[in-house]
Order: C-alpha cells, then structure tokens, then sequence
DNA sequence: CGCGATACATAAGGAGCTTATATATGTCCG
DNA sequence: CGGACATATATAAGCTCCTTATGTATCGCG
C-alpha cells in the first residue's frame, strides 16, 4: 500500500509514451526541437550553453538545432550585451505560435481519450501530476551535478 | 475538483519525459529499437506488419531496424510456417538482457529519485499509473482505427 | 491459372545527432 | 596591462536512422 514500484512507473511510461511521443505534430518538429522551444516559452531567451545543460544534447548538436530553427524562423539569434561570447536565443512569434499549436493538436486528441476515462481515473492521474513534476525536477537536478 | 486538464498533463509528461527519455541506455539503442524489444517481451515472436501497427515508423524504417537488430544479434527472423511471405521476429536471449539491463538502469537512476519523494507523492504516482495505462491503451485504439 | 492484394526488401536521399577542432571573447594573475 | 587559460559558440566530417519510391515473392480467389 502506498509503495511505489519503479518498474511499475517505467512500465507504465513506456507505454503511455509508445503512443504519446509519436503524436505527430502540426509541421513534422523533432522531440528535441519541441523541448527547446518548450524551454524558450517557459524561460524567456537562454544562452545556447543554458539549453545545453537541459536539452541532453551536445553543444555542437544545439547550434545546428538552432541554425535550424532561425532557418524556419522560429527562433532568433540575438547577441548578449552582457558577454560578447555568447548569443541570447529568442523565440519569435512564429515560434510560439507552432509550440502552441502543438499543444492544441495534443489537445485535440487527448481530449476525447480522457473523456472516456472514468472520474476516478482522471482523479488519480490529475493527483499525480504535481509529484510526477517534482519527479521530473529531482531528475533535472541529478543530471546537473554530474 | 477531480478535473484534469489536458494542459497540466502535457505539461507534466513534457518535463518528465525531457529528463526521462534521454535517461542512457546500456548500449546507445534509440527510443524506437527499444520500443520494438518491449513489444516483442511483451508479445512474443510478430510479424513485421504487425510491429509497424504499434511502431509509428513506416514499412521499410522497420525493416531495416530489425536488420540492425539482427545484425547486433538481439533479434532473429524466422519464416513464419503459416504464411511464406512473412517474416516473424523472435527476440534472443542477447535481445532480452538488453532489454532487462535497460531496465535495470532505469530502476537504478529513479530509485533515489523516487526515495525522495514524499510518501503522499509516492502514493499519488501509484495510484495514477493504473489510468495511465489505460490512458495510453485507448490512445492504441484510436490509432489503430485510423 | 492468372491477377490483384499482401508482406517484406532494396535504393536513394535527407535530417539530426555525434566527436574533434577552430575561433572569438572573457578573466585573471604576475 | 599582456599573455595564458577558460568559456561560448561555430564548423567539419561522419554515422545512424528515418523517409518515399519502387521491386520481388507469395497468397487468395474468381
């Protein structure tokens, strides 16, 4: 009671995600180029090395994501005026404009799932959603220190 | 009350999955290969048409995963004696471990994680995973009927 | 038996990652 | 304050893994 199995959550988010991840998107956008724009929206503009930190990617792999983003307009390079080294990425209202369009296509679909869920599940999944947050951030933590 | 909103679940599963899937694999096997070797634990020996259902990849991009599979000896093609056409993969006992030690690290990077979580936390996430799962079947459904 | 459908494979090309390395700017110490 | 090391980003080369288009073999059926 209580317990919480770890191949149990594994098992279950590997499922969930079998079908989640490949929920296509509006334009055909990569897991990470979405993470990034996600970061951009919810951070404001970063340096490349701040993304690089979050998004588990090499450095070089960032710059040419973000090559690739300012290419399809949805990012912009800015210069930091504070570091003369460093470039600011910036999201452009194209840029918002596809991540929210993401999440409304996500929506879209999830919805009528949900919908046949009983109320007692959507329950326990709505309960779950802070420590599964939390979880997350743990993760994000761990990760930094090595 | 009780009402779960399509955002804060993307949202949640979003930052989750940002630490999540990048969690290094044993070898470095990508999400799909992996998805593969967990339809066939969990399915026995299929067909490739079949894995192409629950894969959201196309014909050929399976095809030449389960070549690299073979090649890395984790998988092995079989005549299907019912059906000279096709081809059933079995999983080998090289594509099993694989499978387990992926799992093993998973359960490895969350444990402490998860230890760190408050036991109400703890609670919730258990209690979700069971409509989670049910979550990501009707999301197969739907797919499938598409 | 032969024709359309089905199962899989092959080919060509592109996206997106990797490691190794280059370039420019900042920092700091003697 | 000049040079050495560190930091921020970019470029280059190469590989993996996906895509679409197409080929080949077997099946099922009138």
């Amino acid at each position: 009671m209580g317990g919480l199995n770890v191949v149990d959550l594994t098992t279950a988010i590997e499922n969930f995600n079998r079908y989640y991840i490949r929920l296509p998107s509006v334009q055909q956008l990569s897991f990470t180029t979405l993470s990034v724009l996600d970061a951009l929206v919810s951070g404001g503009p970063k340096r490349l090395t701040e993304l690089v930190k979050t998004e588990q990617i090499s450095q070089p792999g960032l710059t040419q994501l973000v090559t690739r983003l300012e290419r399809d307009g949805l990012v912009e390079r800015r210069p930091d005026p504070a570091d003369g080294r460093a470039v600011l990425v910036h999201l452009t209202e194209a840029g918002r404009a596809v991540r929210q369009a993401r999440q409304d296509e996500r929506e879209r679909r999830l919805a009528p799932l949900i919908a046949r869920l009983t109320p007692g599940e959507r329950e326990a999944i709505a309960s779950a959603l802070p420590a599964l947050t939390r979880l997350a951030e743990l993760g994000a933590e761990a990760e930094a220190q090595a």
